[in-house]
DNA sequence: AATAGCGGCAACCGCTACCTG
DNA sequence: ACAGGTAGCGGTTGCCGCTAT
């Protein structure tokens, strides 16, 4: 016997790999997966593809339930104030897409996978970089990561209380930095703001948060300007592709991410 | 009308984390 | 502490339908 044929026999489920059905799902195949998690609950996927009669291994069973048939699922589109959550995750946690999914109740990691890759990544080629921006955004990354350890540094000195606003504010500060060479093709002020998207929230604050802000909603709101859009989208993308520690260094104000989303769910 | 190209999405694959004995 | 089994995650692939040519 080949080590290939060992190694399927010993695959999830404990069941011979050559065999199990693979590809797309008949609704027979649903309807044994529905009525087993019914009757049985979720969980113990390998023995589910067995129990319910099904030429499935485990894990596609598991895949098929979470991501499919699941009853909490929410149908259609991904709606403008999901989209914009997702943005917002997206930039402070990069392709943690199950993390992302946990904010957005029916939604599976796998839809806001797709949905990133097929609405959002395009839009990086739309406007590719050069070498010079990418010096830039490198000294302003070593700067940001320099920063943030003196002031995480500062800021466990202060009183819990205080914290998580904190450190939501400092991070705030930091995605602003990176995003401020784009300053001038955005408009600054309140005022400014106010004229070109007077629906845009701005929360609390700062000239900077606002801005901010204006970028992030803005690309769902009534002004269709391409240019910010774009420009909005490759930064936030280039934190992405330059940046991936961004989303560790933020790992420690999880807690006020959950805060500052919160109202929008 | 034919077909090439593209976008959207479901499903698979490989890896890792976690759990249990 | 360790090993084996299980669950979960992120990346990738392939299929299908739509659109442009």
């Amino acid at each position: 016997m080949s080590w290939g044929v060992m190694a399927g026999q010993l695959a999830w489920g404990g069941l011979i790999e050559e065999g199990w059905r693979k590809g797309p799902w008949t609704a027979e195949e649903d309807r044994l997966l529905i009525e087993h998690v019914r009757l049985h609950g979720d969980g113990r996927w390998s023995s589910v593809a067995r129990l319910a009669g099904l030429k499935r291994n485990g894990k596609s069973c598991r895949l098929r339930w979470v991501n499919y048939l699941r009853p909490d699922l929410k149908r259609g589109q991904i709606t403008p104030h999901e989209e914009s959550i997702i943005v917002e995750l997206h930039a402070r946690w990069g392709n943690r897409w199950s993390t992302i999914a946990r904010s957005l109740p029916g939604r599976t990691d796998n839809e806001i996978k797709n949905y990133w890759r097929t609405h959002f990544k395009k839009k990086a080629k739309l406007s590719p970089d050069n070498s010079d921006k990418a010096r830039t955004r490198l000294l302003k990354r070593q700067q940001f990561q320099q920063q943030q350890q003196q002031q995480l540094q500062r800021l466990q000195q202060q009183t819990q209380h205080q914290q998580p606003l904190q450190i939501n504010q400092l991070d705030m500060r930091k995605i602003v930095s990176l995003l401020d060479e784009n300053e001038d093709k955005a408009p600054s002020t309140p005022q400014m703001r106010q004229e070109m998207a007077p629906n845009a929230i701005y929360p609390n604050t700062t000239e900077e948060h606002g801005f901010l802000y204006y970028n992030m909603f803005n690309v769902n709101a009534s002004v269709p300007e391409a240019s910010n859009e774009d420009i909005l989208w490759d930064g936030l993308w280039n934190l992405d592709d330059l940046h991936g520690n961004v989303g560790v260094a933020c790992e420690t104000s999880k807690a006020s991410m959950q805060n500052l989303v919160a109202p929008f769910c």
